[in-house]
RNA sequence: GUGAAAGUAGCACAAUGGUAGUGCACUAGACUGUGGAUCUAGCCGUUGCGGGUUCGAGUCCCGUCUUUCACCCCA
C-alpha cells in the first residue's frame, strides 16, 4: 500500500482542528489589525539569492531547495559535477521577515512607517519533533522605517494584546539587546570572532546551566579565565519569573528589571565596553517604560543570556515564554541592516512573530478554545418518492434564513437517516414526504429531546429557530 | 545530525516460535413514516518492506523505510 500519511513534519487537518486554526486567525487578525497593522502576502517561492545568507549558516541548510526543470536541469547534470547552485535557483521561504525585506525594496511607494502583519505557512527541512514541523505558519507583525524604540514597544504590545484576547495569560516576553550582548562578550576580552559561537552558547544558559555553558565556551575555543568573566554578567537563575497571580491580567511593574539593568551596568562600569554599553542599557530602560504603558504592561523581563539564534538581529531582541511550553511561543527583535541588503540604503525595522503552532498547541491542552460548531444545523432526511428539486428547493428555503442545512442524498429507511443526522452532530432534521409537500409544511425534529412538530414553513423555521437558541452548541 | 523504542483490520490494542484475534467504527437485520440502548449477522489482513535462521516466523537475526520519544536546533 502507498503511504498515504502527508510528508514527514506536514500535515492534513481535520474540520475541528482547522476550525480552532481559523479561531486563532481571526482573533490575531482582529487585534493586529486594532493596533494598526495591515496585511500582506508574498509567495511561497523566493530566489534563492533572496533566502541564502540571511539566516547563518545552519539556517540557509535548512531551506528546501526547488530543482531546475527539463533543459535547464539536463544542462546543469551535464555540467560535470553540478553545485547545490547550480541544480537550483528557487526555495520555498524559510521565514517572513526576509521576504519582508524584499518586498520593501520591491515596493517604494509603501508608507514610511509601514506597519504589516503576515499570516502564511513557512517550510524548513529540519528534523521534525513535537511542536516542530516542516511546514508551519509563522505570523509576524513588523514595523518598517523607524529606529524609535516606540515601534519596539508597539510590536510587542500587539503580540501580548493578541495573547491576552485568547485567554492566555500565563507568558513573559525576554528582552535583551544584541549591542549589549556584544558589550559583555568585549568585557570578557573575548574578540568579536568569538561572538557567534558565545551566543550560542549563552543563550542556552537556561537549559544547561552556568556549567555547561561554561564547558561549551571552553569548546568553542574560550579560555577558562574569560568563560568565567563571561558567566559572571548573568544571572545564576532564570529570570521569566510570571505574574504571581496567572489569571491576572494586570500583573506588577517591572521595578526587578530596572534593578538588574543598573546590576549590569554597574558591572561593566570599569570595562573598556563601558560606553558602549550605556546604549543598549538605556534603550532597554526605555523599552521597558514605554511598553508598560501598553498592553505589554508587566509582562516583560530583562534576560542578559536571551540571544536568539537568527543573524541579522542589531537591537532588542525579545521573546515569548510561558510555563505551558518548553520552547518559545514566539521572538523578535530589531533588524536595521536587512532590508539595506536589498534596497541598497538603510530601513530600520523591528518585528516579532507570533508560534501559532505552539500557542494552538498549548491552547489545545489549555482548553482556551471555544466551541466552534461548524457542522450542519439541520439535516434533510427525505421519502424516496420525494424529488431532488423539492428538496433542493426546500434546503434553500432554510439556508436563506441563515441555517446550516445539509441534505441526505439517498434515500434509506428515515431511521437511517436520523442516525446519520445525530452522527454529524446535526441538532435538528427535516423530514420531507408526500404530505409536507402538498400542504407546503415541515416536519421537523429536534433531536437532544425527540420533539417533532409539523408546522407551515414559516412558522416551522421559527420553531427550528428556538430549538437551536436552546441547544447547547456542539462540535464534532 | 546523534541516541532509544515501536510498526498487526479505518482506529485502539492482543496473540510461549505452532490455525492471526478482541473492542470501537462500518454494513445489514430485529413491525416497510422516525435516531441514540440492546441483540444477531456480515465486512475488514501479503502482520511496514526485503532478506536470513527454522519442519514452521507477527514473534528470533540482519538490512531498509516510516513513526514516536529524548538530544541538537528552532517557532
Amino acid at each position: 500500500m502507498l503511504n498515504v500519511a502527508p510528508p514527514s513534519g506536514m500535515r492534513d487537518f481535520l474540520p475541528g482542528e482547522l476550525s480552532h486554526r481559523k479561531y486563532l486567525e481571526n482573533v490575531i487578525r482582529k487585534i493586529f489589525e486594532i493596533h494598526g497593522f495591515v496585511s500582506i502576502e508574498t509567495p511561497a517561492i523566493e530566489n534563492l539569492s533572496t533566502l541564502l545568507g540571511k539566516y547563518g549558516v545552519e539556517g540557509d541548510q535548512l531551506i528546501y531547495r526547488i530543482l531546475h526543470r527539463r533543459e535547464k536541469l539536463s544542462r546543469a547534470l551535464g555540467s560535470g559535477s553540478p553545485s547545490e547552485t547550480d541544480l537550483a535557483e528557487l526555495g520555498l521561504r524559510y521565514d517572513l521577515t526576509v521576504p519582508l525585506a524584499r518586498f520593501m525594496a520591491n515596493n517604494r511607494d509603501l508608507p514610511r512607517f509601514f506597519r504589516r502583519y503576515q499570516l502564511q505557512p513557512v517550510w524548513r527541512a529540519d528534523r521534525p519533533g513535537k511542536g516542530r514541523f516542516r511546514e508551519f505558519t509563522q505570523c509576524d507583525v513588523d514595523i518598517t522605517g523607524t529606529k524609535s524604540l516606540l515601534a519596539e514597544a508597539e510590536v510587542c504590545g500587539a503580540v501580548s494584546s493578541v495573547l491576552l484576547e485568547l485567554g492566555f495569560f500565563d507568558f513573559t516576553i525576554q528582552i535583551n539587546h544584541r549591542e549589549l550582548l556584544k558589550c559583555l562578550i568585549a568585557a570578557a576580552g573575548l574578540e568579536p570572532s568569538f561572538e557567534e559561537p558565545s551566543l550560542v552558547a549563552i543563550d542556552k544558559l537556561d537549559k544547561i546551566g552556568k556549567e555547561g555553558v561554561w564547558k561549551e565556551l571552553l569548546e568553542r575555543g574560550i579560555t577558562a579565565s574569560q568563560a568565567e568573566k563571561l558567566l559572571s554578567f548573568f544571572q545564576s537563575e532564570l529570570n521569566c519569573k510570571l505574574p504571581e497571580n496567572e489569571t491576572s491580567k494586570s500583573p506588577q511593574k517591572e521595578a526587578g528589571e530596572f534593578c538588574e539593568l543598573s546590576r549590569l551596568e554597574n558591572l561593566l562600569d570599569n570595562s573598556p565596553a563601558a560606553q558602549a554599553s550605556k546604549k543598549p542599557l538605556s534603550q532597554l530602560k526605555d523599552l521597558l517604560s514605554i511598553a508598560s504603558a501598553g498592553p505589554a504592561k508587566g509582562r516583560l523581563r530583562f534576560d542578559a543570556s536571551l540571544a536568539r539564534g537568527l543573524s541579522y538581529y542589531t537591537g532588542p531582541i525579545f521573546e515569548i515564554r510561558s510555563p505551558k511550553c518548553k520552547g518559545s511561543l514566539g521572538g523578535g527583535g530589531r533588524y536595521d541592516g536587512l532590508i539595506g541588503m536589498f534596497s541598497g540604503f538603510e530601513i530600520p525595522a523591528v518585528g516579532f512573530s507570533i508560534g501559532f503552532e505552539r500557542l494552538a498547541m498549548v491552547m489545545d491542552e489549555l482548553n482556551l478554545f471555544p466551541n466552534l460548531p461548524q457542522n450542519p444545523e439541520v439535516l434533510i432526511c427525505c421519502f424516496p418518492e420525494i424529488s431532488p428539486s423539492e428538496v433542493v428547493r426546500i434546503a434553500t428555503i432554510l439556508r436563506s434564513e441563515n441555517i446550516r442545512v445539509e441534505i441526505f442524498p439517498e434515500t434509506p429507511k428515515i431511521g437511517k437517516q436520523i442516525g446519520y443526522a445525530e452522527s454529524v452532530g446535526a441538532k435538528a432534521t427535516v423530514i420531507l414526504g408526500t404530505e409536507e409537500i402538498i400542504h407546503n409544511r415541515l416536519t421537523a425534529k429536534f433531536l437532544s429531546s425527540g420533539e417533532q412538530i409539523t408546522l407551515p414553513t414559516p412558522e416551522a423555521i421559527i420553531k427550528i429557530k428556538s430549538w437551536f437558541s436552546k441547544a447547547k452548541p456542539t462540535a464534532v
